[in-house]
DNA sequence: TATAAGCTTAGAGTTGGCTCTAAGGTCAAC
DNA sequence: GTTGACCTTAGAGCCAACTCTAAGCTTATA
Protein backbone atom coordinates (compact mmCIF):
# COMPACT_ATOMS: atom_id res chain seq x y z
CA UNK A 1 0.00 0.00 0.00
CA UNK A 2 1.29 3.40 -1.30
CA UNK A 3 0.60 6.98 0.09
CA UNK A 4 0.08 9.43 -2.46
CA UNK A 5 3.63 10.89 -2.46
CA UNK A 6 4.92 7.17 -2.97
CA UNK A 7 2.56 6.87 -5.70
CA UNK A 8 3.28 10.05 -6.97
CA UNK A 9 7.73 9.26 -6.66
CA UNK A 10 6.85 6.21 -8.77
CA UNK A 11 4.80 7.43 -11.60
CA UNK A 12 6.25 10.67 -11.76
CA UNK A 13 2.71 12.24 -11.67
CA UNK A 14 2.49 15.11 -9.07
CA UNK A 15 -0.29 14.19 -5.80
CA UNK A 16 -1.93 17.50 -7.20
CA UNK A 17 -2.55 15.67 -10.35
CA UNK A 18 -3.52 12.22 -9.13
CA UNK A 19 -5.98 14.04 -7.03
CA UNK A 20 -7.15 16.11 -10.00
CA UNK A 21 -7.49 12.91 -12.00
CA UNK A 22 -9.64 10.95 -9.12
CA UNK A 23 -11.71 13.80 -9.10
CA UNK A 24 -12.64 13.12 -12.59
CA UNK A 25 -13.23 9.83 -11.54
CA UNK A 26 -10.12 8.49 -13.43
CA UNK A 27 -7.93 6.28 -10.61
CA UNK A 28 -9.15 6.27 -6.84
CA UNK A 29 -7.43 4.99 -3.88
CA UNK A 30 -9.02 1.76 -3.00
CA UNK A 31 -8.55 2.45 0.58
CA UNK A 32 -8.17 5.26 3.19
CA UNK A 33 -6.38 5.18 6.45
CA UNK A 34 -9.19 5.86 9.42
CA UNK A 35 -7.19 9.94 9.32
CA UNK A 36 -8.56 10.15 5.37
CA UNK A 37 -5.27 9.05 3.76
CA UNK A 38 -5.51 7.85 0.58
CA UNK A 39 -3.69 4.47 0.07
CA UNK A 40 -3.03 2.42 -2.99
CA UNK A 41 -2.93 -0.98 -3.70
CA UNK A 42 -1.23 -2.63 -6.70
CA UNK A 43 -4.11 -2.81 -9.15
CA UNK A 44 -4.90 1.01 -8.41
CA UNK A 45 -1.09 1.27 -9.28
CA UNK A 46 -1.67 -0.35 -12.27
CA UNK A 47 -4.52 2.07 -13.61
CA UNK A 48 -2.85 5.04 -12.76
CA UNK A 49 0.08 3.42 -14.95
CA UNK A 50 -2.72 2.92 -17.65
CA UNK A 51 -3.94 6.66 -17.29
CA UNK A 52 -0.07 7.56 -17.67
CA UNK A 53 0.60 5.68 -20.43
CA UNK A 54 -2.49 6.50 -22.70
CA UNK A 55 -2.28 9.79 -21.91
CA UNK A 56 1.53 9.75 -23.20
CA UNK A 57 -0.05 8.31 -26.26
CA UNK A 58 -1.98 11.57 -26.86
CA UNK A 59 -5.47 10.53 -25.50
CA UNK A 60 -7.93 13.37 -23.64
CA UNK A 61 -8.99 12.68 -20.15
CA UNK A 62 -12.24 11.75 -21.86
CA UNK A 63 -11.22 9.74 -24.03
CA UNK A 64 -9.16 7.50 -20.93
CA UNK A 65 -12.29 7.34 -19.08
CA UNK A 66 -13.71 5.31 -22.13
CA UNK A 67 -10.99 2.95 -22.36
CA UNK A 68 -10.95 2.83 -18.48
CA UNK A 69 -14.62 1.09 -18.32
CA UNK A 70 -13.83 -1.07 -21.24
CA UNK A 71 -10.53 -2.20 -19.18
CA UNK A 72 -12.96 -2.98 -16.02
CA UNK A 73 -15.66 -4.79 -18.45
CA UNK A 74 -13.45 -5.97 -21.22
CA UNK A 75 -16.32 -8.82 -21.62
CA UNK A 76 -18.98 -6.18 -22.62
CA UNK A 77 -16.63 -4.19 -25.25
CA UNK A 78 -14.98 -5.25 -28.16
CA UNK A 79 -11.98 -4.60 -30.32
CA UNK A 80 -13.69 -2.14 -32.60
CA UNK A 81 -14.56 -0.06 -29.80
CA UNK A 82 -11.01 0.60 -28.55
CA UNK A 83 -10.18 1.00 -32.49
CA UNK A 84 -12.71 3.46 -32.57
CA UNK A 85 -11.64 5.85 -29.88
CA UNK A 86 -7.54 5.41 -31.34
CA UNK A 87 -8.70 5.67 -34.68
CA UNK A 88 -10.85 8.90 -33.86
CA UNK A 89 -7.78 10.05 -32.13
CA UNK A 90 -5.36 9.60 -34.64
CA UNK A 91 -7.39 11.59 -37.33
CA UNK A 92 -7.23 14.28 -34.96
CA UNK A 93 -3.69 14.33 -34.47
CA UNK A 94 -3.30 13.95 -38.50
CA UNK A 95 -5.55 16.91 -39.06
CA UNK A 96 -3.16 18.84 -36.23
CA UNK A 97 -0.44 17.61 -37.96
CA UNK A 98 -1.81 19.16 -41.25
CA UNK A 99 -2.77 22.11 -40.05
CA UNK A 100 0.89 23.19 -38.60
CA UNK A 101 2.22 21.69 -41.53
CA UNK A 102 0.91 24.22 -43.43
CA UNK A 103 1.51 26.95 -41.18
CA UNK A 104 5.39 25.82 -41.52
CA UNK A 105 5.39 26.06 -45.21
CA UNK A 106 4.22 29.76 -44.83
CA UNK A 107 6.51 30.48 -42.12
CA UNK A 108 9.27 29.34 -43.96
CA UNK A 109 8.29 30.52 -47.37
CA UNK A 110 8.27 34.28 -45.35
CA UNK A 111 12.09 33.60 -44.24
CA UNK A 112 13.41 32.67 -46.80
CA UNK A 113 12.31 35.70 -49.02
CA UNK A 114 13.76 38.06 -46.17
CA UNK A 115 17.52 38.69 -46.15
CA UNK A 116 17.58 38.46 -42.39
CA UNK A 117 19.82 40.93 -42.28
CA UNK A 118 20.84 44.44 -40.03
CA UNK A 119 19.62 46.94 -42.16
CA UNK A 120 16.00 48.81 -41.55
CA UNK A 121 12.53 47.21 -41.91
CA UNK A 122 10.96 49.21 -44.48
CA UNK A 123 11.84 46.95 -47.22
CA UNK A 124 11.33 44.01 -45.92
CA UNK A 125 9.54 41.03 -47.57
CA UNK A 126 7.86 39.60 -44.52
CA UNK A 127 6.44 42.63 -43.37
CA UNK A 128 4.64 43.50 -47.15
CA UNK A 129 3.85 40.04 -47.39
CA UNK A 130 1.74 40.33 -44.16
CA UNK A 131 0.58 43.52 -45.40
CA UNK A 132 -0.63 42.00 -48.54
CA UNK A 133 -2.56 39.52 -47.50
CA UNK A 134 -0.31 36.43 -48.69
CA UNK A 135 -2.11 35.73 -51.53
CA UNK A 136 -0.58 34.04 -53.94
CA UNK A 137 2.72 33.07 -53.82
CA UNK A 138 2.78 35.10 -50.34
CA UNK A 139 6.70 36.85 -50.69
CA UNK A 140 8.99 37.49 -53.38
CA UNK A 141 12.91 37.75 -52.96
CA UNK A 142 14.11 41.31 -51.02
CA UNK A 143 16.81 41.25 -53.46
CA UNK A 144 17.51 43.37 -55.66
CA UNK B 1 -15.17 54.57 -42.74
CA UNK B 2 -16.68 51.74 -41.60
CA UNK B 3 -18.84 50.29 -38.43
CA UNK B 4 -17.78 47.66 -36.84
CA UNK B 5 -20.14 45.66 -38.22
CA UNK B 6 -18.93 46.62 -41.84
CA UNK B 7 -15.80 45.83 -40.29
CA UNK B 8 -16.60 42.17 -39.07
CA UNK B 9 -18.14 41.47 -42.66
CA UNK B 10 -15.08 42.49 -44.88
CA UNK B 11 -12.46 40.95 -42.76
CA UNK B 12 -14.96 37.75 -40.86
CA UNK B 13 -13.89 38.61 -37.64
CA UNK B 14 -16.51 38.80 -35.52
CA UNK B 15 -17.37 42.43 -33.58
CA UNK B 16 -16.63 40.43 -30.64
CA UNK B 17 -13.28 39.53 -32.10
CA UNK B 18 -12.49 43.25 -33.08
CA UNK B 19 -13.74 44.90 -29.36
CA UNK B 20 -11.12 42.00 -27.67
CA UNK B 21 -8.33 42.64 -30.19
CA UNK B 22 -8.79 46.37 -29.24
CA UNK B 23 -8.78 45.79 -25.57
CA UNK B 24 -5.52 44.29 -26.67
CA UNK B 25 -3.92 46.76 -28.52
CA UNK B 26 -3.60 45.00 -31.47
CA UNK B 27 -5.99 47.30 -33.64
CA UNK B 28 -8.21 50.61 -32.61
CA UNK B 29 -10.67 52.67 -34.56
CA UNK B 30 -9.16 55.83 -35.21
CA UNK B 31 -12.53 57.63 -34.88
CA UNK B 32 -15.72 57.10 -33.08
CA UNK B 33 -19.20 59.39 -33.63
CA UNK B 34 -20.44 61.26 -30.98
CA UNK B 35 -22.30 58.35 -29.27
CA UNK B 36 -18.96 56.62 -29.42
CA UNK B 37 -19.67 54.37 -32.27
CA UNK B 38 -15.98 52.92 -33.57
CA UNK B 39 -15.70 54.45 -36.95
CA UNK B 40 -12.90 52.86 -39.44
CA UNK B 41 -10.74 54.40 -41.87
CA UNK B 42 -8.78 52.38 -45.03
CA UNK B 43 -5.79 52.71 -42.36
CA UNK B 44 -7.45 50.82 -39.82
CA UNK B 45 -9.01 47.67 -41.79
CA UNK B 46 -5.26 47.41 -43.41
CA UNK B 47 -4.02 47.00 -39.95
CA UNK B 48 -6.86 44.80 -39.27
CA UNK B 49 -6.49 42.67 -42.31
CA UNK B 50 -2.19 42.62 -41.24
CA UNK B 51 -3.70 40.86 -37.75
CA UNK B 52 -5.68 38.46 -39.70
CA UNK B 53 -2.81 37.41 -41.75
CA UNK B 54 -0.31 36.90 -39.20
CA UNK B 55 -3.03 35.22 -37.31
CA UNK B 56 -3.61 33.07 -40.19
CA UNK B 57 0.28 32.43 -40.32
CA UNK B 58 0.27 31.15 -36.70
CA UNK B 59 1.15 34.11 -35.02
CA UNK B 60 -0.28 34.72 -31.53
CA UNK B 61 -1.77 37.35 -30.23
CA UNK B 62 1.24 38.34 -28.55
CA UNK B 63 4.19 38.04 -31.82
CA UNK B 64 1.71 40.17 -33.81
CA UNK B 65 1.74 42.85 -31.13
CA UNK B 66 5.49 42.82 -31.75
CA UNK B 67 4.85 43.07 -35.50
CA UNK B 68 2.54 45.44 -35.45
CA UNK B 69 5.09 47.47 -33.58
CA UNK B 70 7.76 47.26 -36.09
CA UNK B 71 5.01 47.62 -38.42
CA UNK B 72 4.61 51.44 -37.61
CA UNK B 73 8.24 52.30 -36.96
CA UNK B 74 9.96 50.05 -40.18
CA UNK B 75 12.86 52.62 -39.89
CA UNK B 76 13.81 51.94 -36.08
CA UNK B 77 13.43 47.90 -36.72
CA UNK B 78 15.87 45.77 -38.90
CA UNK B 79 14.88 42.78 -40.98
CA UNK B 80 16.41 40.71 -38.28
CA UNK B 81 14.11 41.73 -35.62
CA UNK B 82 11.55 40.36 -38.55
CA UNK B 83 13.01 37.31 -38.51
CA UNK B 84 13.72 36.66 -35.13
CA UNK B 85 10.47 36.47 -34.66
CA UNK B 86 9.17 34.61 -37.57
CA UNK B 87 12.28 31.80 -36.82
CA UNK B 88 11.17 31.05 -32.78
CA UNK B 89 7.89 30.43 -34.33
CA UNK B 90 8.44 28.32 -36.57
CA UNK B 91 11.22 26.36 -34.25
CA UNK B 92 7.83 25.98 -32.19
CA UNK B 93 5.17 25.11 -34.63
CA UNK B 94 8.49 22.44 -35.66
CA UNK B 95 8.78 21.08 -31.96
CA UNK B 96 4.74 20.53 -31.75
CA UNK B 97 4.66 18.54 -35.16
CA UNK B 98 7.11 16.40 -34.38
CA UNK B 99 5.42 15.72 -30.71
CA UNK B 100 2.67 14.99 -32.78
CA UNK B 101 4.23 13.08 -34.88
CA UNK B 102 5.90 10.65 -32.16
CA UNK B 103 2.18 10.25 -30.98
CA UNK B 104 0.83 9.85 -34.41
CA UNK B 105 3.55 6.72 -34.76
CA UNK B 106 1.91 4.91 -31.55
CA UNK B 107 -1.46 5.67 -32.43
CA UNK B 108 -0.65 3.78 -35.74
CA UNK B 109 1.38 0.93 -33.63
CA UNK B 110 -1.79 0.62 -32.02
CA UNK B 111 -4.02 0.79 -34.60
CA UNK B 112 -2.40 -2.29 -36.69
CA UNK B 113 -1.96 -4.25 -33.52
CA UNK B 114 -5.56 -4.59 -33.01
CA UNK B 115 -7.99 -6.33 -35.23
CA UNK B 116 -10.46 -3.79 -34.87
CA UNK B 117 -13.41 -6.93 -34.65
CA UNK B 118 -16.81 -7.23 -33.07
CA UNK B 119 -15.59 -10.13 -30.99
CA UNK B 120 -14.78 -8.98 -26.73
CA UNK B 121 -12.19 -6.97 -25.76
CA UNK B 122 -10.38 -9.11 -23.33
CA UNK B 123 -7.92 -10.24 -25.61
CA UNK B 124 -7.37 -6.29 -27.29
CA UNK B 125 -3.51 -5.86 -28.14
CA UNK B 126 -4.55 -2.06 -27.98
CA UNK B 127 -5.49 -2.71 -24.23
CA UNK B 128 -2.79 -4.73 -23.46
CA UNK B 129 -0.17 -2.02 -24.74
CA UNK B 130 -1.84 0.34 -22.21
CA UNK B 131 -1.78 -1.57 -19.93
CA UNK B 132 1.82 -2.65 -20.58
CA UNK B 133 3.26 1.06 -20.96
CA UNK B 134 4.29 0.69 -24.32
CA UNK B 135 7.31 -0.07 -23.71
CA UNK B 136 10.13 -1.37 -26.57
CA UNK B 137 7.89 -2.21 -29.25
CA UNK B 138 4.54 -1.03 -27.94
CA UNK B 139 2.01 -3.91 -29.22
CA UNK B 140 2.21 -6.98 -30.91
CA UNK B 141 -0.50 -8.63 -32.93
CA UNK B 142 -2.86 -9.87 -31.73
CA UNK B 143 -3.17 -13.11 -34.29
CA UNK B 144 -2.75 -16.45 -33.21
C1' DT C 1 6.42 18.30 23.30
C1' DA C 2 7.57 20.77 19.66
C1' DT C 3 8.80 21.14 15.04
C1' DA C 4 8.45 19.86 10.39
C1' DA C 5 6.89 17.15 6.80
C1' DG C 6 3.00 15.29 4.84
C1' DC C 7 -1.87 14.69 4.34
C1' DT C 8 -6.88 16.51 3.76
C1' DT C 9 -10.54 19.63 1.40
C1' DA C 10 -12.82 23.14 -1.47
C1' DG C 11 -12.00 26.19 -4.50
C1' DA C 12 -9.30 29.72 -7.14
C1' DG C 13 -5.82 30.68 -10.74
C1' DT C 14 -3.26 29.72 -15.21
C1' DT C 15 -2.88 29.82 -20.46
C1' DG C 16 -4.72 31.75 -25.06
C1' DG C 17 -8.13 33.21 -27.78
C1' DC C 18 -12.02 33.93 -28.03
C1' DT C 19 -17.34 34.04 -27.03
C1' DC C 20 -21.10 35.59 -24.78
C1' DT C 21 -24.19 38.24 -21.47
C1' DA C 22 -26.47 42.04 -19.29
C1' DA C 23 -28.00 46.43 -19.22
C1' DG C 24 -28.43 50.15 -21.56
C1' DG C 25 -27.87 53.98 -25.43
C1' DT C 26 -28.57 55.07 -30.72
C1' DC C 27 -30.53 55.09 -35.10
C1' DA C 28 -33.25 54.07 -39.36
C1' DA C 29 -37.64 52.69 -41.06
C1' DC C 30 -42.51 52.55 -41.01
C1' DG D 1 -43.53 57.08 -31.80
C1' DT D 2 -42.42 52.61 -31.69
C1' DT D 3 -40.29 48.60 -33.23
C1' DG D 4 -36.05 46.33 -34.12
C1' DA D 5 -31.34 46.28 -35.52
C1' DC D 6 -27.14 47.94 -34.08
C1' DC D 7 -23.93 50.01 -30.90
C1' DT D 8 -21.62 50.66 -26.11
C1' DT D 9 -19.28 48.78 -21.64
C1' DA D 10 -17.53 45.76 -17.97
C1' DG D 11 -17.11 41.58 -16.92
C1' DA D 12 -18.20 36.49 -16.88
C1' DG D 13 -17.67 31.98 -19.14
C1' DC D 14 -15.40 28.46 -21.99
C1' DC D 15 -11.86 24.81 -23.23
C1' DA D 16 -8.19 21.31 -21.26
C1' DA D 17 -5.26 19.87 -18.04
C1' DC D 18 -3.32 21.06 -14.72
C1' DT D 19 -1.28 23.98 -10.68
C1' DC D 20 -1.59 26.16 -6.63
C1' DT D 21 -3.48 28.15 -2.17
C1' DA D 22 -5.45 28.29 2.38
C1' DA D 23 -6.60 26.41 6.48
C1' DG D 24 -6.40 22.78 9.17
C1' DC D 25 -5.37 17.76 10.67
C1' DT D 26 -1.79 13.71 11.21
C1' DT D 27 2.42 11.56 11.77
C1' DA D 28 7.36 10.89 12.38
C1' DT D 29 11.46 12.40 14.45
C1' DA D 30 14.40 14.87 18.16
ZN1 LIG E 1 16.06 42.69 -45.53
ZN1 LIG F 1 13.08 41.32 -44.29
ZN1 LIG G 1 -9.27 -8.18 -31.50
ZN1 LIG H 1 -8.00 -5.23 -30.09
Amino acid sequence: MLKISELSAQTGLSAHTLRFYEKHGLINASTRSEAGYRFYSEADVRRVEFVKTARNSGFSLEDIAQLLSIRVDKQSHSCQDVTDITQKKLDQVNAKIEELQSIQQTLEILLESCCGGPENASHCSIMEALDEGLTRDQARSESQ
